[in-house]
DNA sequence: CATCGATGTGAGTCCGGTCTCAATCCTAGG
DNA sequence: CCTAGGATTGAGACCGGACTCACATCGATG
């Protein structure tokens, strides 16, 4: 019975105040460190702190303050460990900064982050640092920007609003990569997303994402450069669930026009991807090369191992975090970082299998 | 030019309550949709509202409602996949609720835990969800259940508290995978964890986790129900980092008394020990069988397909966060559920290799 | 027509801190 | 010994909502 009588409702300054027997002024200078304060008064009240274990309560303090030390982060999806990471990324460097994190998962669906950035702001977090799920429609980021509140976009742009952006980019590394495949003689490459869209692909249209718009880019430069012709049929969207990526990935690989290499868009898609191409029985990299983004541990296990476009995923986490951190304490940006991806050539891509195989009209329009 | 000249300092009720020619305490009503209010007056102030595009403060409401909204939650590593779903679970469900997360990494530093719970706390999160770093000091955590304060605990548990715990019987579970190995004539199996330790592993020592503690306890309980001596010797703890991880792997896999089956702790081990296994050149399971614990997709890609046990991650993260929820309601706890971890036999455990390449000393015991 | 209960409404307090301001103390310089 | 100026200190305003309370208003009842 050591006093328990009063349930609940927290110790005060006011408390402590009346226990160490200052005034509330007095007490609230000597616990928040700032004002004068006698070392006499600062010890009792120390004292009276601790003997009642009183602990500030950071929401009254953030509301005359107008500071929160939270951060607010919106991203896709979570269970995806490229935004696991970049999460860690952004947790570590915030922490060490003394800023908290609320984390808001989207799915990649644009009315979940309009509402996420609306709870995020009514919470009143210091900045905001975004994986934009539309680089179309960004009114709702547009207005936080106007507002002047501090937010960085992680992984992908939007719009074109001069807002600090930590992603690589794509259009280069994808060009890259088609050539690599381009070399080793593929022609049919086929590009699978997850990414919603209300029609098929066709060349011009507008899409959500940023970071597939580039990557698709890149892949039309790689074959412009060679002089050849961009197979648009390949490129193949809305790829969603389980389900649809293995009939996506068996669509792409039937018939006498098949693909010869297939390139994933993200590391869960891949898992699909490759289940499929090994439910077909064909073998990689002798009968279908493969490519995927996002370099996982596990793709050094698998046989063969895969190659694949590496992101330093964790290090746009802590630029971002950074990057925001000095917005919010009103410091200039940094000079902008460049992150570079990086093909890494493991065994999953080969030449393409012989002519029998596959289509001649390629060869017959070549030796024409 | 549009009125740009305040900067900052957000619009409140009293504003609204103004610009509707109303008193804030009408405006306060019509805005919180409580109390009486004529419809002249709502129209008036809803209109108003959203005129200077009005948003709540959500500090200041938490302030006197005393609820936040928000919830904490803080594991070990949100990078490793396990927790990234589990995280997934939660997050789904709490926004279903109308509660965010405030999500904090530990590193599985007990220090760093103790500190996160106190920021949550100060915070005034409505509850807290843990993956206890360590079951075995847990006066911080002791302390937060004695303060009333809804908490629910993940993965693992934390002493003997009376805190609600989502997570699998580990022991059952182990001893069930052990039992499987030792159908399969293996004798010399080692069990590889990141948990750190003062001393390497002697039994009876007692670990910080209780999942390893009980993981370890089951294959024990599964040796000697057999009738055979527990392999002490090759319970491997603190293999901390990738590097450690390989050079333990060898260890075990060396000398003529050599371990030949390999049990990996969880999803990011298992990629070391499995490339280490590689690099040795020997294979699986031809020559070492393995487990590991966690099922991720990836592990059916691998040649062969890895034997793994699986725990329902993301329905623990949702049992954990309705539960939570029940509390902070104020309801009484839902019947306590029961997950269920399921030994998943693909291709990666197999009869323990030929005698001549093993040690002798146990068929001779045998046989004598 | 007086009365009663159900709205409506505005003034003002409170939540738990931070911070301004004026009053009080002290101490060193003149 | 007197006083200017810095160090202390307490009272009270304030942040932005929620909520209590006393005071109208008004239609319906007896």
């Amino acid at each position: 019975m050591n006093g328990e009588g009063a349930r609940r409702r927290d110790v005060t300054v006011a408390d402590v105040a009346k226990a160490a027997q200052v005034s509330k002024a007095q007490a609230a200078r000597a616990l928040g460190n700032y004002g004068a304060v006698s070392d006499d008064v600062r010890e009792r009240v120390l004292a009276a702190a601790e003997a009642l274990s009183y602990r500030p309560n950071e929401l009254a303090r953030s509301m005359n303050t107008g500071k929160s030390h939270t951060i607010g982060v919106v991203v896709g999806d979570i269970e995806n460990p490229h935004f696991g990471l970049a999460t860690r990324g952004i947790t570590d460097t915030a922490k060490k900064a003394g800023y908290n994190v609320i984390l808001v998962n989207t799915d990649e669906d644009r009315d979940a982050e309009v509402d996420a950035v609306r709870v995020l702001l009514d919470k009143r977090v210091d900045g905001l640092i975004i994986a934009p799920a539309s680089s179309v429609e960004t009114g709702h980021l547009q207005e936080v920007h106007r507002s002047g509140r501090p937010m960085v976009f992680i992984d992908r742009t939007a719009g074109n609003m001069p807002v600090e952006t930590m992603a690589v980019d794509m259009a280069r590394i994808s060009r890259e990569a088609t050539q690599y495949l381009l070399d080793a003689g593929h022609r049919r490459i086929a590009f699978i997303s997850t990414l919603r869209t209300d029609t098929p692909y066709t060349p011009g249209i507008t899409l959500e994402s940023s970071q597939i718009a580039d990557r698709i880019e890149g892949m039309r430069e790689a074959f412009l450069d060679a002089g050849l012709p961009f197979p648009e049929d390949l490129v193949r969207l809305n790829a969603g669930d389980e389900d649809s990526i293995r009939s996506v990935t068996r669509e792409v690989l039937r018939g006498r026009d098949r693909a010869t290499a297939v390139v994933a868009s993200d590391g869960l898609i891949a898992l699909s991807v490759v289940e499929a191409i090994q439910e077909l029985g064909l073998s990689i990299p002798a009968d279908v090369s493969f490519l995927m983004y996002d370099d996982f541990a596990w793709t050094r296990l698998t046989t063969p191992p895969l190659t694949v476009i590496a992101q330093p995923v964790y290090n746009m986490g802590v630029a971002a975090a950074k990057a925001l951190i000095r917005q919010m304490e009103g410091l200039p940006p940094a000079a902008p970082a460049q992150f570079t991806a990086t093909l890494v050539r493991r065994g999953s891509v080969g030449p393409r299998p012989a002519v029998r195989d596959v289509e001649r009209e390629d060869v017959a329009a070549r030796l024409s």
